[in-house]
DNA sequence: CGCACCTACTCAATAAATTGACTAGAGGTG
DNA sequence: CACCTCTAGTCAATTTATTGAGTAGGTGCG
């Protein structure tokens, strides 16, 4: 039941479908817990029923209804219940690129080169996105003053955080892909040396 | 079927109880992979029958005896096969602190700076679990000698993303928290203003 | 004009993960 | 000496998460 808390922390943010909610709803949540569609839709049926969020259907012309959920008065109390718990254990981090580059050394560099490469494109696409959610929130003052004023930092520190973490992917993969390569290099010349034999 | 090839990247390092992946074997992969034991427990009885990997039962005196795994032939070509194949999405983060802190505005905030320091002082702890980790893989040699001449550089890079992970757990709670503590301020300065009125 | 893709879902099935309880001997503490 | 923790697991039950298919109209692209 951690998924819920999540869902609750991104109808702060206002009124989502679940389709909305499965796109990532503003890369604001997104960005530290992802969840399947399905997942999603049942989440919601279920906190509906228990009445922590409320449904609207809106009618639309030219594609499916939609319905929009958002908090109720029980829902915001269950996220003043939830914030006040005490701490659970650390994150759930579960990489599978860094499964491949631990096993770097056994497989395929190069695939292994392909697969950090890719996962920095990935970051840096992420980071744009980030860096212009980043600029909307602030909508140009600067950190302090959107601090002092926003009534939510919520969303701004947590978009920190993925800006960080998407940066630190970028650098560490530059300097893995160094490495890997100068790696790479060194096989090759023992392949040539070998073969001279 | 995702654990499995954790699994197989922790016994590149060498055989391991299942006792000794449920606590993190070393921390090298429990850096970003982790586990309930019984998951392990039941994936490793799973790899043994599809001959992944075998076991040999070490006796102990004075406690119960253990079953050590290790990659088979088989194993380590399920490695290859593994690291070969295209890259798959994302990885999976999911982080129960920053869903606090994104509702921050509408919950307690001293908790959600209570979680941040919790969090702070885990990330400092495990960042000198691996500094010391990283000191026993380089021996006294600088970077660039350990790459160029250990025959495994794979754990090494993943160490470098561990302590960069946690580095920005650190610097970003120390942000967080500098501008929490001036949200509180202002509440509390807010409610003494309004208990003047 | 046909095909693929987008919105906005639902249903069913399977796989994976978590939780709780239990065994059992050894070692240490009050 | 009762209680607690550590090693090294097992078993069962439940909850969560992932995958795949299906529906149905609309949009854009060549």
């Amino acid at each position: 039941m951690a998924l819920r808390n999540a869902v609750m922390a991104a109808l702060l943010e206002g009124e989502a479908s679940g389709y909305d909610l499965a796109k990532g709803f503003d890369a604001s949540v997104a960005n530290f817990w992802m969840a399947a569609p399905q997942q999603l839709y049942r989440e919601l049926e279920r906190m509906e029923s228990e009445g922590l969020i409320s449904a609207r259907v809106v009618e639309q012309e030219r594609r499916p209804n939609k319905r929009l959920f958002s908090l109720t008065e029980a829902g915001m109390e269950a996220v003043r219940a939830y914030v006040a718990e005490p701490p659970g254990k650390p994150t759930t981090i579960r990489d599978e690129l860094l499964v491949k580059v631990q096993c770097a050394d056994v497989g395929d560099i190069e695939a292994v080169r392909a697969a950090i490469t890719e996962r920095m494109e990935w970051a840096a696409a992420k980071l744009a996105r980030y860096e212009r959610l980043k600029e909307r929130l602030l909508k140009g003052r600067t950190e302090d003053e959107h601090c002092a004023r926003a009534e939510r930092v919520g969303p701004y520190l947590t978009l920190l955080r993925g800006m960080a973490f998407e940066k630190e992917n970028i650098q560490w993969g530059e300097t893995a892909l160094r490495i890997l390569e100068r790696r790479a290099q060194a096989t090759r010349d023992g392949e040539r040396a070998a073969s001279r034999t």
